[in-house]
Parts: structure tokens; C-alpha cells; sequence
DNA sequence: CTTATTTGGTTTCGTTTTGCAACCTTTCTC
DNA sequence: GAGAAAGGTTGCAAAACGAAACCAAATAAG
């Protein structure tokens, strides 16, 4: 009676949010990406408790998110790094927080801007191979063979 | 000892996750995306038990991020709909189903097409006003009073 | 050098969530 | 009118979560 797996239904979503579709995975993510490393800094910044905290960070690292970097000058120290795989979810992030700021209204104390402009960044969108915006409904789902799907339900 | 809240940590990724964070919201979204309407329907297609199906729904309708439509000629059946919140959120899917495959391998049955011309889609990326993509590495985070964050950890 | 504090955990325990199966009522189908 | 399907609800056991206590090694303070 374990939790469901995802990682064998034949779906890339269900694969992705089998490795950081928990509830503080991606928060965990979220908050190395504004700079923490360190397993206190993180617990601090975020308010998660330990052993959930340990829990999540040995997922990351398992599963190559992250990395766990030996920092003490005689080992037992350790920093948490992003593994390019887990800067990767740049993406995630920002449409999530978008998303929520679109909708919920702004309720984030920072901000992102361009580093060399300093300018907001543009929203995040779907995009077809010459730049213009897609929504759901200007997309098709074909299966290998090329067929549109018929969505039974 | 409930579970944590998401929504008051003063962080909209935070806010984002607090409404589909869980394992099963964001699949049941993408489900909905594909055409999936009917709660048998659901149920089929992503194996998931009926009651918590039953949760996931409701807290998805309570958010905004879908409707309950009656279409039963006396009442008593009905259809899970898309609000546009939760079409806004094919940014999200569509980032992490790329995200998937570009760092796990394809795992999915189908695969999503520009319905106009019928070519894949772009990689969804972060973009600046001007349309050039950025890393997490081009970006700064800045709080209100536009001071770069100063991140101890 | 010795002591105190910090770091990075693990353990324990009670609560909540999840998964499964059984059951139930209303509505279609035949 | 009988039977099946839709859309739930309930009960139970297993697992995950959250808080706090505890702990050993490493560093900082004096």
C-alpha cells in the first residue's frame, strides 16, 4: 500500500512529478536556486522539518537533481548544489510563480529581473518553433505514428 | 500536526504548490488537457482510487482551476472542465513533460504538435522583454525596494 | 586546550494522508 | 422493470508527515 508510482504510466508529467511532485520538493528547488546550500539554511528559509527536509534532499540528490558537496575541512560538512539537471527546472519554477501571480495576486516579497537589464522578465509561455505563444487549444496530441488522439475520455 | 501551509510563506511558488502541489493535482490537470471530461473517465486513465480522486477534483474546483458542469438530462452526471486558470497552467505541464524528457528519456505515448502546422512545439524557456532566453544564472532576485537580495542562506 | 555551539542528521510518537475494497443511491440503457 | 453505469461515501490498514527530543562530529570561543 505505498503511494502510486508514476514513473511507469507511460507519461513524461507523471515521471517529472514522480521525482519532485511532492508537496516541498520543488520549493526545495525553488529556494537553492536563490542561493541556499546549507542544510540549516535551507530548514530556516523554508520552515520544513528535518527529517522531511533530510527525506527530500537525499530524493534530489538520488534522483541527480541535486548534489551533496563535502565542504569541511575535515568531511562532515556539506553544501546542497543544483545539478544542471536541477537548474533545468528554472523553467518549472518561474511558470509556477508566474502562474500564481497571474491568478492569486502577488504575494512574493522578491522579485526577478534580467541581471543585465534589469528589466521584469516576460512571462513564460508555450511556444511553436518560430516564437509565437501557443495555448492548450492551438496544440494537437498524436501518439507515435502521427494519428491524433481520440480521447475516449 | 496538519500539513504545512504553503499559502502564507509569503512566496507565490509557495502559493502555486499550496493549490496543486500534491502528487495527483497536476496529473489530473494535464489529464483534463488531453480531453478527459468524466470522472469514470479520470479514474481510468490515471488509476487513481476514486476517493481520493473525489479530493483532488473538489480541491481543484474550490481553487478555481476547474468546474463541475451538469450534463445529466435530470441532474447527477456531470463534467470536470478547465476554468482558464487551469488552462493557464499548460506552461507548467508542458515545462515539466520537457523536463522529463530531455533528462529522463521519452517516456510518453504521444506527443503534443502545433496544430497549425503540425511541427513539435519550442522548448519552453524563461525569456527576457526581448524575447532572449535566460538560465537561472542570467537572473537576479530583488525585493521590493529593487535592493539584490542579499542571501545568507 | 577545553568548553560551548553549530551542523547534519536519526529516533520516537502521534496525526494525517493514501490506497483499496465494499457499499450506496441515482440515472441511464435495454 | 431489470441491470448496469456514474458518482460518490465509508472503513480499514499502511505509509507519510510534523514536532520535538536526542546524538555525534566539527567548528568557534575563550
Amino acid at each position: 500500500m505505498t503511494r502510486k508510482r508514476f514513473d511507469e504510466m507511460g507519461c513524461s508529467v507523471a515521471c517529472a512529478l514522480n521525482e519532485v511532485g511532492d508537496w516541498w520538493s520543488l520549493l526545495v528547488v525553488k529556494q537553492a536556486m536563490l542561493g541556499t546550500r546549507r542544510f540549516v539554511d535551507f530548514q530556516h528559509n523554508l520552515g520544513i522539518a528535518k527529517n522531511i527536509l533530510c527525506n527530500r534532499l537525499s530524493r534530489l540528490v538520488d534522483n541527480g537533481v541535486m548534489v551533496r558537496v563535502d565542504v569541511g575541512e575535515h568531511g562532515k560538512r556539506y553544501e546542497y548544489r543544483l545539478t544542471d539537471k536541477g537548474r533545468d527546472l528554472f523553467t518549472v519554477v518561474t511558470a509556477l510563480r508566474q502562474w500564481s501571480e497571474r491568478w492569486n495576486g502577488e504575494k512574493d516579497t522578491l522579485q526577478l529581473v534580467d541581471r543585465q537589464t534589469g528589466e521584469p522578465l516576460a512571462p513564460v509561455t508555450v511556444q511553436n518553433q518560430q516564437g509565437q505563444p501557443l495555448t492548450v487549444r492551438d496544440v494537437r496530441f498524436v501518439d507515435e505514428d502521427g494519428k491524433p488522439l481520440e480521447e475516449a475520455g
